[in-house]
DNA sequence: AAATTGCATCGTACATCGTACGAGTCAACT
DNA sequence: AGTTGACTCGTACGATGTACGATGCAATTT
């Protein structure tokens, strides 16, 4: 039976490949294969995304890219993952501004999946991968430095977290293309008599996203600050 | 070329078919075509929703189904508004509680999401159908009674379908079967050096999933209620 | 030097999918 | 009697994920 790379990397692998190294084409790698598939969906989307195109822009066979990865799932766990990697802030730890460094740490998760919307779509059905759990223990920590009580930690983490997850699905979802969207506003006028409030308030049409963004973000602070 | 079925109804479709109608197999139609996918993707889950296995539980074969649908997709969204089928409320208009009427209209939204736990992942691609908007006017109109501003009515709906969205698509794909729970928890604790604050407050373990969505909902609401 | 091992690549094949196309059925209308 | 139009469905096509086994090639062992 074929052997299946674990997460190990080999220890020859490093200095062999020169055939290959020096040809047009690299070698496959884990790391290739995550970088490429994340061009993919930058450039086709989550449905543009399939083993055969990805092993052609990787000049290589389809079939190669299973002795790399499990299956496609994990291809797209992995892209997810890559895409909130998480670099660690260079001073933080005696900021006294936490209220502050909350607000960038959420904007930038959101700002960073916003640049690949389709990061947020598939969101919803991934496990945690390592760089997800790094930026939650590090608002975990944050928090918890402000002085919220470890029995409340919980809710705090689960009311942000829900509320960057959606506001983040939402306007990835609701950021259309210009025919999109004047079909939508078409439609929204054509049902106004039906939805007299939405209407009146413009909802989906004049979206200022990241303001509301930050404005919910502040309530959610107000309540979740230690008292 | 075929024609293609629009919206209305056929007038003559009511009362003809007797031969089918009085036999085992009631003859198709759009709400039957979309139950029955609601039943499907409850079974099965959204992977297990194909046009030929739909077609069989409706007895029928696959391509009669375009005939009531433009394609799949189209039964996805028929599928997840028909899930989020809006029943009036009674007595509404002269009810005082603002606050407990919309916590109470978030909640039965998200209980029947949750119902259906397909749904929230299929909510963020999809199209806003009209029971959504249905739901979206109500709490408009809701919050505009309450006293919110025009001006204000945006953020506070977004806000509130942000976190409520996000809750929902949380919880739904957090609700793991055990077996996938005992591997989450081991998962966890075997790097829980990395994640010591994630770790101490347990978070992803222990969860009152539902008391959680109720505490940062007070918090928006908090912020929202006009002054 | 020769043989063996193990990492890595890939061609072929299969089941399954969405759906285009066109033929078929049957009641209602002219 | 003939036409129409609503509806059903068999066949077929291209695309997909991936199982399987053959192949190449460097490192290691003999």
């Amino acid at each position: 039976m074929a052997a299946k790379r674990s997460g190990a990397q080999s220890k020859r692998s490093q200095r062999t490949r020169s055939a290959q190294e020096l040809r047009n084409e690299p070698a496959l790698s884990l790391e290739r294969i995550v970088a490429t598939a994340v061009e993919l969906l930058d450039a086709e989307g989550v449905d543009g995304l399939t083993m055969r195109r990805l092993a052609d822009r990787l000049g290589s066979g389809a079939m190669s890219l299973y002795w790399h990865v499990d299956n496609k799932e994990k291809v797209f766990d992995l892209a997810l993952d890559s895409v909130l990697e998480y670099r660690e802030p260079a001073e933080m730890a005696q900021s006294q501004d936490w209220r502050g460094e909350v607000v960038h740490m959420l904007e930038d998760w959101r700002a960073g999946m916003l640049r690949h919307p389709w990061s947020a779509s598939l969101l919803p059905r991934r496990a945690l991968g390592p760089n997800i759990l790094r930026r939650l223990e590090l608002l975990s920590k944050t928090l918890s430095g402000a002085g919220v009580a470890d029995a409340d930690l919980n809710v705090a983490i689960w009311s942000l977290w829900n509320y960057v997850l959606g506001a983040t699905v939402t306007r990835a979802s609701f950021d259309l293309s210009d025919d999109d969207m004047a079909a939508a506003q078409q439609r929204l006028t054509r049902l106004s008599e039906h939805y007299p409030t939405i209407e009146r308030s413009r909802l989906l049409l004049d979206n200022d996203w990241d303001g509301a963004f930050r404005k919910g973000l502040d309530f959610l602070l107000d309540g979740l600050a230690p008292k």
